[in-house]
Formats: structure tokens, C-alpha cells, sequence
DNA sequence: CGTCTTTTTGAATACTGTCAATTTAAGTGG
DNA sequence: CCACTTAAATTGACAGTATTCAAAAAGACG
């Protein structure tokens, strides 16, 4: 995984008009967003990671629009028809599945720079639901273009499938803590996975702003809601983390790593 | 999932020798056997599932090689390079992750017909390990050769997103089972996708034998191998299966439906 | 035939889940 | 601005489930 720091966040927004692009609703232009991903903030972590600055280049031409999702919002639902991937530029979302019960298991925490909705290849319908847990901006990729764009220039054909087996790998890491954590190194390795991951956004390792409920955490770590809350006050009377509802503060970062890699006897 | 049954196994062994290949390996010729997938049995299940004829034949022509793998030995490791992916021909695998403190997570069992190796696309390492838990055959497909027709034919693209967009899909369901199951519904949830998948194959969807241990499969599912156990006890004195050792036979297939269904109050 | 692995089962323990009560925070509307 | 309602989080007590440890039985294999 990768540590490296990001320069702070300076969006790049490109209306547009300015591109000889206008598109109408309802009588009045609407100033479309278009984004490239070479003058994109998250171009290290997004989908551009490793690639070649020419095929950055190619992705350009595609001009992503991007699209606002409000708070509580769905990005798509589970069973949508399959059409489109998503970057998150800024943000947070949850991805969940519904049980055979009707329940709802949380799958995924996604970040700024994350790829979303690639369960859909498989089926063409999408098989989780994408709901943001702050106001949130993505780029909608469409996924036929992408594919064309991959069948005229071989170098771009590994970026869906890169992306994709980051998805197996990640889940990989998923099921190693369902099959055989604690609660404690669970929500440990929760909270080291986000550390890593906000630090690599450029933002503060050790105090974060936790934008999950206990409940979806619990779903996430299978574990229930109580058990959270219960391991988040173990963690804070062993002097490891601060905790004041969803404000994290890891006081004992080493403290954390050794909780998490403590074996169960 | 298909529910669709297959004819009965007619292995299709097309020596190299007639096709004008041969290899030699310290001094003395090899057959090495070749595949052509338009004749392969498993044509429905495997990489050709979904696939127009015409497309078929071009995998054809990279005629991949046949490699045996004897029980206990595998096919890969973690961390191995990553060059082939693997489409199993007969016999049964079990995937596997070693963790942090070197214990041993499996990750999935593998049956014929499936494609084993496709998490190294990721990192262009491995990152499970595939062992054969019984003397089986696998088909050797160069995953560059795969990505160089990709190239040439825009239709061949999906192949291997397909069948990544499966392995991710399938995982999600373990997460599912990991994340929100106790142990009555997990084992229950295990048998049914096992029987489900063998009926596919043409064998008995009802009477079976498993081809791993306690442990591996309390790995797989998340539970200790005492548990799994005393869950197929529980199973069989509830007259859902009659069980001897790996020997299964599934007495009451709806009754261990409505146990895998039944809610955790 | 003996050794090793696998499987089963019992008993005690540890952990997590369930239920319930309380507190805090966040809206909502008078 | 305050009372009211609702959602989220914390905590205790208890129940239930799975794990651990231990022992024995049954195969598998050389």
C-alpha cells in the first residue's frame, strides 16, 4: 500500500463552457463539469496510478463529468443497470449489500481517490449500493468508452483490470479479519487501514473524523453495534486512542499496531 | 448462478504431436497435451462461458498448455511471479493466504471449470497460494498471450474483467457469510453452494465427497475445526445429512435451505 | 503393525450478542 | 428560544454461542 503524502487539497474544477461544451436543461444552460485527470489532485491514487503520462493524456480526452451526491444519497443502487464507474474526488461513501433477510451488510469504506462500482462487470447490473456519508463529488467514467479506448491502445487495457484486482486484493484483507480476528484486532486493523489511508490523502494519521455510525462499522467488522462502542471504550482505558463519538484521536499508534497483530492464543 | 447440467465427462486430449508441436525436456521427447475450449466439456462453466463461437476459436488457437498437478502439491505461491492464470481442467484446489503471524487462511475452494490465479493481475505477484487436494489437471493460459488478443479483438476484452468481476462478486458473498452468520447457517450456506455448483457440473447435487479437512473448511468459514465438526453432527441429528467423515449425503436439501435462510432472531 | 493425521466429543472458559436503560446530540416545529 | 422527537452512542447485566483444552476413536500410510 502506498504511504506517500499528497500536497494539499487544491480542486481543479473546468467549466464547460470553456471547453466549447454547453449542455441545456429545461431551458437554461447548466455549466457541466468536466474533469482531467492530469491536473487532478488525486492523480497518484486514482485511476491514473502508474500509468504513462500519455495515456493520462488519453483519459483526458474523455472528459469525466462529475456529478454532486448529497449526504444519505445513493450513487447507484444494488440491481442498477451497469453503466458507469466511479472516482470519488471528494468524500465518503459506503458500499452495502442486501441479505436474503433484508439486511443490510456493509462491504466498504471508500475515499477520496477510490474507484467505485466495478462489482458491476460481472453481472452488468451493479451488485452493491454506493451511499455517500458526507456531501460528496465523483466522476462517472462510462465504462463502454473506457473499454473502446482499451481496444485501440493496449497500454490502457490494464487499468480496469488493475483496478479490479485491487478490488480481489482488498477483499482478500476483508475476509482475513471476518475468518479470524478478535473485535479488538478488528477495529484495530480498521482503524490502522484508515490511518493509512487518510495519510495517504494528505490528511492527519493520528485525528480523524470517523463518518460511519458504530452500526455500519459493525457490519463492516462483523461485529454489532455494542461491541463497537464497547471496544472503542476498551481501546481508550488501555490509553491507545481518544474517543469522543465519531472524533478519533490515535494517542498510541504503536500501541494499536501491537493490538492488532496480537495473536489469539 | 447456473443451474444448468452438463453431459457426463468426455476428457478431450489433443497430443501435441498431431498438431505438429513437440517438446523436449532432458533429451527425451514430452507430449505435452494442448486444449482446444471449443471441445472442452467444461466449455459452458469456464473461460468460454458467454462467449460467441467465432471468439472461442480465437482461444483456441493459443492452444494452452495441460498441466498436472498431484494432490498436496500446488500450483502456485504467495508471492510468486505472476504469468499464467489457471483454468482447472478436473480435480479440486483450495486457495489460501498465510496472515501476519504465518497462520493460514483459506480463501476459497476451487472446482472444475474455474479459474484460479487471477489476484496476481493486481501487483503482478500472487498473492494466494493454490494447492491440490486431490491429483488434478489444470489449463495453463499466458496471461500476456490473453492481453495480447485482447488487443487484436475488442470482443475478447471482457474475458478476463468477466471473470474478475466474478471472483469479486463471489467474494462478496463469503464477506456476507463471514460478516452476519452463525455457525449453523454458514456450514448450511457452504454445503448448498458446494451442492449447487457440483449439480452444475453433472455430479449429484445430494451425495458427495469432500475433499477438505475440518480445518480447512472452518478457515474458509470463519469458525474453529471443532465447531464444524459439531455442526455436521448437529446436521445429521437434525436428519438434514447423513454424514462419514468426508462422505456428505443431503437428506433434507429444503430443510437445510430454511437453515441457512433462518434469521439470527 | 505402529505412527501420524483427522475426526469426534466432553467440559470449562471466554467472548460476543441481546436486552434494557440512560445520555447526548441533532433536528423539528411551536 | 425552548420543548419535543428522533437517532446515535454508551454502559450494565445476563444469555448464548463458539473456542479452548483434553481425550479417545478411526483412518491413512509407510
Amino acid at each position: 500500500m502506498s504511504t506517500a503524502t499528497l500536497p494539499a487539497q487544491t480542486l481543479h474544477f473546468v467549466p464547460a463552457q470553456s471547453m466549447g461544451l454547453r449542455q441545456y436543461q429545461s431551458g437554461k444552460p447548466v455549466q457541466v463539469l468536466k474533469t482531467h485527470c492530469s491536473a487532478c489532485h488525486l492523480r497518484e491514487l486514482c485511476v491514473p496510478c502508474g500509468m504513462a503520462d500519455d495515456e493520462v493524456e488519453q483519459l483526458d480526452h474523455m472528459m469525466f463529468n462529475r456529478r454532486k451526491v448529497r449526504a444519505g444519497q445513493t450513487l447507484y443502487r444494488e440491481g442498477d443497470h451497469f453503466q458507469y464507474i466511479y472516482a470519488l474526488r471528494s468524500g465518503t461513501f459506503k458500499s452495502s449489500l442486501t441479505m436474503a433477510d433484508g439486511r443490510e451488510q456493509v462491504s466498504s469504506l471508500n475515499l477520496a481517490g477510490e474507484v467505485m462500482g466495478l462489482d458491476g462487470v460481472a453481472n452488468g447490473t451493479h451488485a452493491s449500493t454506493a451511499e455517500a456519508l458526507e456531501d460528496s463529488e465523483v466522476c462517472a467514467i462510462p465504462y463502454a468508452h473506457l473499454t473502446e479506448l482499451a481496444a485501440a491502445n493496449s497500454g490502457m487495457q490494464h487499468v480496469v483490470t488493475r483496478l479490479m484486482g485491487r478490488e480481489i486484493v482488498r477483499e482478500h484483507g476483508l475476509m482475513m479479519l471476518l475468518g479470524s480476528m478478535n473485535a479488538e484486532q478488528r477495529l484495530a486493523a480498521f482503524l490502522l487501514n484508515l490511518s493509512q489511508r487518510l495519510k495517504a490523502r494528505g490528511y492527519s494519521a493520528t485525528e480523524f473524523h470517523l463518518r460511519m455510525t458504530r452500526a455500519d462499522m459493525g457490519s463492516l467488522l462483523g461485529m454489532k453495534l455494542e461491541t463497537v462502542s464497547r471496544t472503542f471504550s476498551v481501546f481508550q482505558k488501555k490509553g491507545l486512542l481518544e474517543v469522543d463519538k465519531r472524533h478519533i484521536r490515535i494517542v498510541d499508534l504503536d500501541g494499536l499496531k501491537r493490538e492488532f497483530e496480537a495473536r489469539m492464543h
